[in-house]
RNA sequence: GACCGGUUCGUCUAGGGGUCUAGGACACCGCCCUUUCACGGCGGCAACACGGGUUCAAAUCCCGUACCGGUUACCA
């Protein structure tokens, strides 16, 4: 069988760090197995999801050099087939209607209402407490005809749990007990998350899921899906997340530029550096090399070798200095001054022209002066925007 | 609160019962090289969260505590 993974970023901003490094690993994975890279755009919270941010994603992909291996496939396209899946569950008796109005949940502090209304609940919550649960099928049809709005929950069993061998984390379990009767379909018809993901993934013969640790959780919620449309799930693995300093989640509102992909382009970092410096944030060969080429990364990647503790992104948005990671930095260094200078010099070009300094005598009769000065100062740069800077004296 | 993860130098990490007086890298400091800077070379500083067990032997296995993170939506 041949392994098939896909990345799937929802398009509500522009690729983040942690999201590149998760595309990474499913495109070393794929690679290494001699597998498909898929991607999947998740774009079924219409409200937040934006043309500009699917560009800026797919333009992130494309400048790290993953490029997909069939079609990019939209989920909101198959919003239709995800409808019937929840009415067929809902047919055999798996899922039911739940007529309770829809909360109105102010955007602002949503997480924070949430874990509060979940701190007064206290551990004396019962998941199984709904009263639509049990309402008979003559009254729940009656009431859906009478054109009363309704949501699709799951019908979780009352005992049981749900468990698989996540390929990073080990042996994971749930008891039924803990999650709740999640809601497949929304009121308005749009399909949920959770049922989305599991029929696009069945869909899309996906053999792999990798996937932040975040979404261990859901995680459990896909499998009892999994179990009700009598599917077989595919092989899970978390990764583990990459945060602030200080152990604090890296967010784009308090961190801001730091956490995107595009900046670290639009600074003059090298694509090969950059990824390589990814790939060694949460797995290693378990050698005493770091430099390593796609090829290598591809030839030594495996599931097993990537660690089960968070990361801590390093970096000091008050020093101009350490504005990013120190490591990064060095790397990418590390490849302006050790490459081809084949390669270096189609970059140098770009940003020169990029910043007007450009002149075509560079590749004409200065082509040989211009190379030996590039290849002369490489060695004390850091970034290519150095050859702009600082390299203007020349 | 509940459930689930995690905890090795400041940071990324190696190590998964004896080879650990815990290895590498970045950062930092010193020396050498160099007219200067950088590169390079050599050296230094610096970590097994805590408490109990198990064992002849624990960073490594078990239990507890602490701390950190994730989740707890008709968001993804």
């Amino acid at each position: 069988m041949t392994t098939r993974v896909r990345f799937a970023p929802s398009p509500t901003g522009y690729l983040h760090i942690g999201s590149a490094r998760t595309a990474l690993f499913n495109y070393l994975f794929a690679k290494n197995t001699g597998g498909k890279f898929l991607v999947r755009v998740e774009d079924t919270d219409l409200q937040r999801s934006t043309e500009e941010s699917l560009a800026s994603i797919l333009d992130g992909l494309k400048w790290l050099g993953f490029a997909p291996d069939e079609e990019i496939v939209f989920q909101s396209d198959n919003a239709e087939k995800h409808r019937q899946t929840a009415l067929k569950l809902l047919e055999e008796g798996k899922a039911y209607r739940d007529f309770t109005p829809k909360e109105d949940r102010s955007d602002k502090n949503i997480k924070q209402d949430i874990a509060d209304k979940a701190r007064k609940q206290g551990d004396k919550k019962d998941m199984r407490d709904n009263p639509f649960r049990d309402l008979s099928k003559e009254e729940s049809d009656k009431r859906a005809e009478a054109g009363e709005p309704f949501a699709i929950r799951l019908k979780v069993a009352e005992t049981g749990k749900t468990s698989f061998e996540d390929a990073v984390y080990g042996e994971q379990e749930r008891d039924y007990a803990d999650i709740e009767d999640l809601v497949l379909l929304r009121s308005d018809g749009h399909p949920l998350y959770n049922l989305a993901v599991v029929c696009d993934d069945i869909e899309m013969d996906i053999t792999h899921v990798i996937r932040g640790q975040d979404h261990l959780t859901n995680t459990h919620k896909q499998i009892l899906i999994y179990e009700a449309l009598g599917k077989e799930k595919p092989t899970f693995a978390h990764l583990p997340l990459i945060l602030a300093p200080g152990g604090k989640k890296l967010s784009k509102r308090i961190h801001g530029e730091i956490v995107s992909m595009t900046t670290y382009r639009d600074a003059g970092f090298i694509a090969d550096a950059f990824r390589n410096f990814l790939a060694l944030l949460g797995w290693s060969a378990g050698e005493e090399q770091e430099i390593y080429s796609l090829d290598e990364l591809v030839e030594k990647f495996s599931l097993d070798r990537i660690n089960q503790s968070n990361a801590t992104f390093n970096f000091d948005a008050n020093n101009e200095r350490r504005w990013t990671d120190d490591k990064a930095i060095w790397m990418n260094a590390e490849y302006i001054r050790t490459m081809n200078l084949d390669e270096l010099i189609p970059l140098v070009r770009e940003e020169l022209r990029n910043e007007k300094l450009w002149r075509e005598e560079y590749d004409d009769n200065e082509k040989d002066w211009f190379e030996s000065t590039v290849d002369l100062i490489r060695e004390r740069f850091y970034t290519l925007k150095d050859f702009s800077g600082q390299g203007r004296a020349f």
